[in-house]
DNA sequence: ATTAAATACCCTCATTTGGGGGATTGTCCG
DNA sequence: CGGACAATCCCCCAAATGAGGGTATTTAAT
């Protein structure tokens, strides 16, 4: 299943020359895998990356000089079509984060057994994404939190009338709308849209719609 | 590697018999794991879970009656440690978005091989989260798309300016106070602002706002 | 029984918005 | 050269908002 009909060539950048020479072993000792050039650091990147013609960039993120990330969102912007496998020895949500948004393929940790290694990187040239377990947990956690419906609602104390109100105001109806819609007295409405402003420490409609967006409190 | 000391206790959920003997034969010969209970349906969720006691529910999505993305998030609520291993035969988005959402630990698809799947059950049961790595694509897509720093931005052909003080905006900052901090004058910004609300046909600095926000165009 | 909190409503006044006009520079493109 | 368009400013006026007061029920908890 390893061997492929088309090798997997693979860039190396990693700042520890040890590690370096481990997974080049790795690779050039795995049927099917290549490693086409190894780098110690991101800072010709263009050159390097069009020297050794890699299919999947295998990339440590703590690096002297510019950092793995930086170096995604560049290597990404310029050769869309390379897979970049980021690698590190955190697994702070930051991290993972930033790696995403800068559009790498995959994040392993550097405790990977060289077998899952060598998997993430088959999965990566294969379209897919490559997450360990612990990193896909963190994902879906990150996931959860900021796209899931609202779990952090009512910190700020709101009653229901009031989560309705703040709920509306976030639609960009205006308050005599507002008050129409529900049924109450334009002034009721106003009072209540006072009362969230002290709660959520706003002074405005704008202020206080950009906190329940922000802050997922809708 | 796959004989734990303490066996994995799996739930099944699945509507097709077939399927659910093959999960069951799988399971209960494979050393380590053992199917504790398999249901058709969810329609006893409730009970079932808690006669079977199981680590780690294998959950079908297409189920008649209640459907497996309810029923994982009825189990989360009512059992939260149980991990919910969510399976299914379609790979879109919304299905992913709505899984994850609902708590489950993991999306495989029903091609996933028995050994695959095995090793998911695993990492779920060890507190991870199991995608396949194109689900785990989908996944860094949505992501991305949600939380990611604008890309969309501009599809409304706002002007640097108009980015700016639209970004402003969102920040709840009124207009006289956003014309002293550029440092323009306050008509000058009224008009920027008419000719943001123009392009993103809205009415108001409140639903300029939550436009923004919620299309990430800031 | 008393208190607290939520709900609902009202008034005034200054400030801020929104909508409708304008005008003037530049620059870039054809 | 002329048009398009960004960037900068201006005026008027009506509507909406924010800040500061209120009052009156009802309901829940103590």
């Amino acid at each position: 299943m390893v061997i492929e009909n088309r090798e997997i060539r693979v860039a190396i950048f990693e700042d520890n020359p040890i590690m370096m020479d481990a997974y080049r072993s790795i690779l050039n000792g795995s049927p099917g895998y290549s490693c086409t050039g190894s780098f110690s650091s991101c800072n010709n990147w263009k050159h390097d990356i069009q020297k050794s013609n890699p299919g999947v960039v295998l990339m440590d993120i703590e690096m002297s000089g510019m950092n793995g990330i930086e170096a995604t969102k560049l290597i990404k912007k310029v050769f869309p079509d390379i897979r970049i496998l980021v690698q590190t020895v955190f697994e702070d949500d930051s991290k993972i984060f930033e790696a995403l948004c800068a559009g790498a393929n995959g994040y392993i940790l550097k405790n990977t057994s060289p077998v899952k290694m060598l998997e993430a990187i088959t999965d990566v040239q294969n379209g897919g994404v490559a997450f360990n377990p612990t990193v896909a947990a963190k994902v879906a956690r990150l996931f959860q939190q900021f796209i899931a419906p609202s779990a952090i609602i009512n910190n700020y104390q709101l009653t229901d009338r009031e989560k309705e109100i703040l709920h509306l105001l976030t639609e960009g109806i205006p308050m005599p709308r507002i008050a129409e819609r529900i049924f109450l007295g334009y002034e009721t409405v106003r009072g209540y849209v006072k009362s969230i402003y002290h709660k959520l420490h706003v002074a405005s409609a704008t202020e206080a719609v950009a906190k329940a967006l922000k802050e997922k409190l809708v």
